[in-house]
DNA sequence: CCAATCTGTCACCGATCGGTGATTAGCAAG
DNA sequence: CTTGCTAATCACCGATCGGTGACAGATTGG
């Protein structure tokens, strides 16, 4: 928030100051931006308040008296975080006709695949979902969890799995699977020996991905 | 040094002396055991010197001295993984007769859910492996990912997959759901809304598995 | 104008971290 | 017994952690 400041009335060039404007709804976001970008480009590893508050540049004190501490301000992330799907992914069938189960499920797991290779704010909390068990993540997980819920009801629209097949766990397999190979991908480049570094790695993968799918559901 | 312990000569029990023998080998062992003990059960959180140093009862400095730091007593962890494989998964058919690739996936599929399943400490380092891009955690998981296509090699044996399947593509993405469903199922008794709690639950997800395999290779 | 309130900063606390000498304690050869 | 070697411990370092109390400056209501 740079901004403002001739705000006050200095006649003359203030050094460098950087006056820090007193407005504390704007104090809140630039904590919470600092918070979301210390997540996604550092991880949940070095995600503490004195870093937040670093990152923030402001006392952190400050990050107990708007968030409550560190909890309310994941807690926070993870209102935020509800908003993702939509930001992310369309909502709609991009034009095309899902005249099938099989139709709808390979499109999701495009969609989802391109929207989470895209954003490391969410890679990295699907990585601390699988990392650590506290009541902080436990609140993200939820949040996440719920909105691609969400997402996935809107677009299924009247469709229904064939019979035959637990459309709720092939489901939660293909979605697993997207979900670690794009963890794998961005700390090592390869999942399980195979490589994912350049866009023809990951067409292939995406190919592999859509067979999977039409296997199960034709 | 509180106090010395007229340590020597108490004719009558003492409290709680707990000797240590002055055994560099047994000591070693002591702090390796720690350490993946600490791993297994805390996770990659909580570890360091001084927890590892506390969980084998003895000093810091001894971890320095025989391992060169923590790196040297990961990389020994490392070491230790190459037999992960063979000590927990059978290297041989059980007496089934695998016609087909297909059989063969699936068996392996099957084979490796349960594995990952009962064994914490392996968890616990795949989770690290997708949470954190360090040089410690990249050797550990050379040594598993070492270990793991030498199991499957040697599976293998002389069945090909059919043509027109990229395996090496799809085998990713299924061992990819498998940890993954295993990893959120450890923390959290659920992934992407499937429960995974009781062994009815799992069932199903080992169904789910099946069906996908089979969805590919037949 | 003063006083209360709000925003932001600073200094400090105890605990723990990784890391490094210096020191003690047991063992064996001379 | 003395001398050395080595296993093992102790004591301490600076840095950082999460957390708190006190304080300074701006804003606002009376």
């Amino acid at each position: 928030m740079a901004v403002a400041n001739a705000a006050v009335k200095i006649p003359f060039e203030a050094p460098a100051p950087e006056k820090r404007v007193r407005n504390r709804a704007a104090t809140e976001q630039v904590i919470l931006d600092a918070a979301k970008r210390l997540l996604a480009e550092e991880g949940f590893q070095n995600f503490g308040i004195n870093a937040v508050a670093r990152g923030a540049g402001c006392d952190k004190q400050l990050i107990y008296r708007y968030y409550g501490g560190l909890n309310g301000l994941v807690e926070a992330i993870g209102t935020d975080l509800g908003g993702w799907v939509k930001d992310r992914i369309p909502d709609d069938t991009g034009g095309m006709f899902l005249l099938t189960y099989g139709d709808l499920m390979e499109r999701l797991s495009m969609l989802f695949l391109d929207a989470l290779r895209a954003d490391p704010l969410m890679r990295r909390i699907v990585a601390w979902e699988v990392s650590e068990s506290s009541e902080q993540v436990r609140r993200l997980s939820e949040a996440r969890s719920k909105a691609l819920a969400g997402w996935i009801e809107r677009m299924r629209g009247s469709l229904v799995p064939p019979k035959g097949v637990d459309a709720q766990a092939v489901n939660a397999m293909i979605f697993a699977a997207i979900q670690h190979i794009v963890l794998a991908s961005a700390v090592s480049d390869q999942c399980a020996g195979l490589p994912l570094k350049n866009g023809k790695d990951w067409e292939k993968a995406a190919i592999a991905l859509k067979r999977i799918v039409r296997g199960v559901y034709g």
